[in-house]
RNA sequence: CGGGGCGUAGCGCAGUCUGGCAGCGCACUUGCUUUGGGAGCAAGGGGUCGUGAGUUCAAAUCUCACCGCCCCGACCA
C-alpha cells in the first residue's frame, strides 16, 4: 500500500510532481531550477525527437549545431529581442581563469547566433530558402521552476529559416505550426487550438507569433508549440542582404519555431490519472509488458514457457517485455507498470495456459480483454490504435466541454474561478483591455484562433466594437 | 522578489513546546513461506539531526546568524 501518489482531485500540482518523481521521469538537480531527465522521461523525449525530426526532414529541413555561448553584443543588436530576454539570461564572465573582455551569454534562444552566421552564408536568392533546425539545450533563468514546464535549462528544437519574401516566410511559419499540430494530436493524442498570439504575448523580435494551445486536466492552458514570422528584424540587425531575382537587394525574411521538453509536461497533464502517466502507443517505446502468474514451481515453468512463445510471436513487430522478476508479486508489477504508463499489460496465469489464452489489460480504460493465444498478435495493432484513438477522443471531448462562450465579465470571472478551461469571448483588440482582463482574472489571451467566424460583438471589458471572439485561459 | 511551509537513515515522518541512550513506517540485505490488484514472518545494515556560532554538566531540542528546498503569487517555452 505504499508509494501512493497524491490524488489529482486533491492537489493537482502535487499529483503532477508525485507522478514525475515516482514514475522516474525526472528528478530535482543540485542546482535550483534544474532537473535531471531520467531514462523513463528521456525516452519520451527521444520518441518526440525521432518523429518530429522525421517530419522536419520530410519538409525539407536539415539539422545543424550552433554554439552554446553567444557574445553579449549579439543579443543587444535587436532591441525588442534584448528587452525580452536579458532579464532571464545567464552570463559567463570568466574563462581560463581570466575575466573575459566581452561577457558571453548562455543561449536563451539562438536567433542572434544563427543570423550572424546566415550573414556569411546568404548572398543571393539562390541561397534561399535556407531551412535549418537544431536540437539543443537552452538556459532561461527561472524564478519559479516547475518540472518539465519551466526549468532554467531545458531541451528543445529550434528551426531557423531564411526566405525571399514576407509571404514565403509566413507560409513557412504556418506550415511548421501545422506540423506541430499534427504531431501533438496524432502522436501525443493531445488536441490543440491553433492561432495567433496577441501583440503582448508575441515573441520578442517577431512580427507574428503563431501557437498551438492545449488544455490540461486542471483547466489550465499550455502552449505546446510556437512558430514566429520574424520579418526582416534579424536580417536588419545582422545585415543579412541578398541579391533578388530582379537584380536588386533586400533583407532576408526569417522564421523561427520550437517545441521543448515541456511537451512531456503536457503529456502527463493531458492524459495522466491517479495511477500514473499514460503514454499513447504511438509515443511509447515499450508497448506492453507480459506478467506471469503462478503458485508452484511446476506452474512457474509452464507459465514461463507459454509466455516465451507468446513473446516470440510479438517481438518482431512490437517492443514487448517479460517481467519475470521473482522478488515482486504480480499485483506489485501491475501497479508499477501502470504508474509508468505502458499502454498494454498481458497477464498469463495457470488458468490461461490451461485455456490457451491471455488477458490483455488496457492502460487507458483498465478494461480486460481475454484473447485466445493465436489472436493476441493479430489483434495487437488494432488494440493499440484503439487506445491511441480513445486517448485523443477523450482529451478532445474534455477540451470541447471546457471551452465556454462568454459575453460578460461576470460570467468570465465565474468560469475562471469555478472550473477553468478556455473562454471564447469578444475583445476589442486593445492591449489595455487585455492587460486589465489579465490583472482582474489572471486569464490571458491564448490565441486568436485561425478560421475564426466573423461575429459582431462587444469587448468583454470596455464594451467597444469587436469583430471576433478570441480564446482566453489561465495558462502555465 | 513578496507570502506560507519544511530541513532528523535512500524516501515519508515522529521526537523540538517541557534539554538527558537517535526512533517509527516504507525501501534496502539475507533466509523461509508466498504470488490472479501494491504479500507475511524472522534476522540484519544504514545517521555531520541543513551549516556555523552561542547558552549548558549535557543540545535534534533553547538563542542568534546563515544556507537550501518545496508550495502559493508577480515574469516566462
Amino acid at each position: 500500500m505504499e508509494n501512493r501518489i497524491t490524488r489529482k482531485e486533491e492537489n493537482f500540482s502535487q499529483w503532477y510532481i508525485d507522478v514525475i518523481l515516482k514514475a522516474k521521469l525526472a528528478d530535482y538537480a543540485p542546482v535550483k531550477g534544474c532537473m535531471v531527465i531520467r531514462p523513463n522521461g528521456y525516452i519520451l523525449w527521444e520518441n518526440i525527437q525521432k518523429n518530429l525530426d522525421r517530419m522536419f526532414k520530410e519538409s525539407g529541413h536539415v539539422n545543424a549545431y550552433f554554439p552554446l555561448l553567444i557574445p553579449e553584443s549579439f543579443i543587444q543588436k535587436e532591441s525588442e529581442h534584448m528587452e525580452g530576454f536579458s532579464p532571464e539570461c545567464a552570463v559567463v564572465t570568466y574563462g581560463g581563469g581570466k575575466k573575459l573582455k566581452e561577457p558571453l551569454i548562455v543561449r536563451p534562444t539562438s536567433e542572434t547566433m544563427i543570423w550572424s552566421m546566415y550573414a556569411r552564408w546568404i548572398t543571393s536568392y539562390r541561397d534561399l530558402p535556407l531551412l535549418i533546425n537544431q536540437w539543443c539545450n537552452i538556459v532561461r533563468w527561472e524564478l519559479r521552476p516547475r518540472l518539465f514546464l519551466r526549468t532554467s535549462e531545458f531541451l528543445w528544437q529550434e528551426g531557423h529559416t531564411a526566405h525571399e519574401t514576407y509571404e514565403e516566410a509566413d507560409k513557412e511559419a504556418l506550415k511548421m505550426l501545422g506540423i506541430y499540430k499534427k504531431f501533438v494530436e496524432e502522436y501525443m493524442a493531445i488536441p490543440v487550438y491553433k492561432g495567433q498570439k496577441s501583440d503582448s504575448e508575441r515573441f520578442a523580435g517577431a512580427l507574428q507569433t503563431y501557437t498551438i494551445e492545449a488544455l490540461m486536466q486542471d483547466g489550465k492552458a499550455l502552449q505546446a508549440g510556437t512558430s514566429h514570422n520574424l520579418g526582416q528584424n534579424f536580417a536588419r540587425a545582422f545585415n543579412v542582404k541578398f541579391a533578388t531575382r530582379e537584380g536588386g537587394e533586400d533583407y532576408v525574411w526569417a522564421t523561427s519555431w520550437g517545441v521543448s521538453t515541456r511537451l512531456i509536461g503536457a503529456l502527463i497533464m493531458a492524459h495522466g490519472d491517479n495511477k500514473g502517466i499514460i503514454i499513447p502507443p504511438k509515443l511509447a517505446s515499450l508497448i506492453a509488458v507480459i506478467i506471469p502468474i503462478y503458485y508452484s514451481a511446476k506452474e512457474r515453468s509452464r507459465v514461463l514457457s507459454y509466455i516465451q512463445s507468446l513473446y516470440l510471436n510479438l517481438k518482431n513487430d512490437f517492443n514487448v517485455k517479460i517481467d519475470d522478476r521473482e522478488e515482486y508479486r504480480p499485483s506489485y508489477k501491475f501497479n508499477e507498470w501502470e504508474l509508468q504508463g505502458i499502454p498494454l499489460r498481458i497477464e498469463v496465469g495457470p488458468k490461461d495456459v490451461e485455456k490457451k489464452q491471455a488477458i490483455l489489460v488496457r492502460r487507458d480504460t483498465g478494461k480486460k480483454i481475454i484473447l485466445p493465444f493465436n489472436e493476441v498478435s493479430l489483434r495487437f495493432s488494432t488494440l493499440l490504435n484503439e487506445i491511441q484513438k480513445n486517448l485523443f477522443e477523450k482529451a478532445k471531448r474534455f477540451k470541447e466541454e471546457n471551452t465556454f462562450k462568454v459575453d460578460n465579465l461576470d460570467d468570465f470571472q465565474k468560469v475562471i474561478d469555478d472550473k477553468g478551461g478556455f473562454i471564447y469571448a469578444h475583445w476589442c483588440g486593445s492591449p489595455e483591455c487585455e492587460a486589465k482582463i489579465k490583472s482582474l482574472t489572471k486569464a490571458t489571451i491564448r490565441c486568436i484562433p485561425f478560421h475564426n467566424e466573423k461575429e459582431e460583438g462587444k469587448c468583454i471589458y470596455c464594451g467597444g466594437k469587436s469583430s471576433q471572439r478570441v480564446l482566453f485561459a489561465k495558462a502555465y
